[in-house]
DNA sequence: TTCGGAATTCAGCGTACGTTGAAATTATGC
DNA sequence: GCATAATTTCAACGTACGCTGAATTCCGAA
């Protein structure tokens, strides 16, 4: 070995002590979890932690405890293996959130700004606390594509019917005021949102131990006040000024 | 070529033509900018695309129209071009957001919210609207590092005190309010603000042409009242209720 | 004028990458 | 029971990666 820098991050990943590998189709009664889930498991979490370029398919075949072929047999390739975990959980949760929307607006009579954020937002939080622990991974990776010139394609392609949806919804709440402002406020939101959500833990150490990125009750109540404040600021400072 | 799929960018660095590759020290008339700011330059723009990973030195050394060699002559290795890239322009970025910060406090009578937060907004915002063209890639990269497991560091390293002078700032500005309670609405802040600079113009797509990302004067104002408006929401719902 | 050091190119080392074809083993439908 | 399909391992291909040592050319100080 030549020296082999480049210390951004170093790890390998365990090799998790395959015991005999057997050629050929598994038995039905080998292990339950199927190959296939446990590639997009491995997937997941390693791209959340490095993004796609920064994980190599031996390392996600490693981690999965298989071998790196099985990747080409159910994904095709490394961009469908991608597509795989990030689809696994997309649909689910877009369900999860319009089902949210949906509730809320047929449970109270007049919707605010306030219940529709939560509305929007609490599925997401709830996933993440209460959902298996792959959600968190999914969060993290999610918030790293977001912020990448080449992630808007796939966060559209999922997520902008479930955004449009909440817009709708926020436009019963402020009636009157301009869609245009609507998604502005909405970016912003968005950008707080997946930051919370992201895993990093920033602001335990900004904050010297005071608050703490994995209290995720206490970033949904601010997250909560904080955004509902920022979009009936924007919208009631755009309707006093009178832009356009 | 056996077939080379991984389409998630496919994108040749287009070489940019050198003419007489001439070896040795370069006649100082050569071409006044020297190699280690195009290197740094190349490096900025293609790291802000695709991320460290996503990056391979002969591309930047392509774009850079120079020696791959010379990226481990100036930088050591491929991370050490990358905290080049990243240093660069946070030293420049800290004094002018401290100095804005200054010159708010010290030119104003009784300091507020949106005072405190627009000085701390305002230099990122002019230096991607009239500073040089690298800052955009270079807000880009920010965004883009910020949002990931291992950025933390870098992040922390250059970033934490600038925003420790904001919220002393802001608790002058909101007294009695914890401390706890300004590092969490900071945080939301980072979010909406690096998604704001990141470049990705999400906002674009998603309202159908209603918004554009590259309008910062646009996204300043309504970042501005939004954050402002998120900052006081929060510190009087924490206060109403009560809660540590 | 000389000479050490600064900046560059060149050619290549060793490794790890994404991907594949073939063989092996089991499951399933007729 | 038998053919076919599904799922897996194995061994390797060709390429591109990060990085380096040596050679080359020029600058600047003595």
């Amino acid at each position: 070995m030549r020296k082999r820098a480049v210390t951004k991050l170093d790890h390998k990943v365990p090799a998790k002590s395959r015991k005999k590998p057997r050629r050929g189709r598994p038995r039905q009664s080998d292990d339950g979890v199927k190959a296939r889930g446990r590639l997009l498991d491995a997937a997941e979490s390693l791209f959340a932690e490095r993004g796609f370029y920064g994980v190599t398919t031996r390392q996600v075949a490693d981690a999965a405890d298989v071998d790196v072929a099985l990747i080409y047999y159910h994904f095709k390739n490394k961009s469908g293996l991608f597509d795989g975990v990030f689809e696994r959980r997309a649909r689910p949760l877009v369900s999860a959130r319009r089902d949210s929307l949906h509730a809320y607006v047929t449970s109270t009579r007049a919707v605010t700004v306030e219940g529709a954020v939560a509305a929007f937002i609490n599925p997401m939080i709830d996933l993440s606390l209460h959902g298996d622990a792959g959600w968190k991974s999914y969060f993290a990776l999610v918030a790293q594509i977001d912020n990448t010139p080449w992630g808007g394609e796939i966060i559209h392609r999922f997520f902008d019917d479930n955004v449009h949806e909440l817009i709708d919804v926020l436009q019963n709440a402020l009636p009157g005021s301009p869609k245009k402002e609507l998604y502005w406020a909405y970016n912003f939101l968005a950008g707080s949102m997946m930051l919370a959500l992201s895993g990093t833990e920033r602001v335990d150490r900004l904050s010297q131990g005071l608050c703490h990125a994995k209290d995720l009750e206490a970033a949904r109540l601010r997250l909560l006040n904080y955004c509902a404040g920022g979009f009936l600021a924007m919208v009631t400072a755009e309707r006093l000024s009178g832009r356009a």
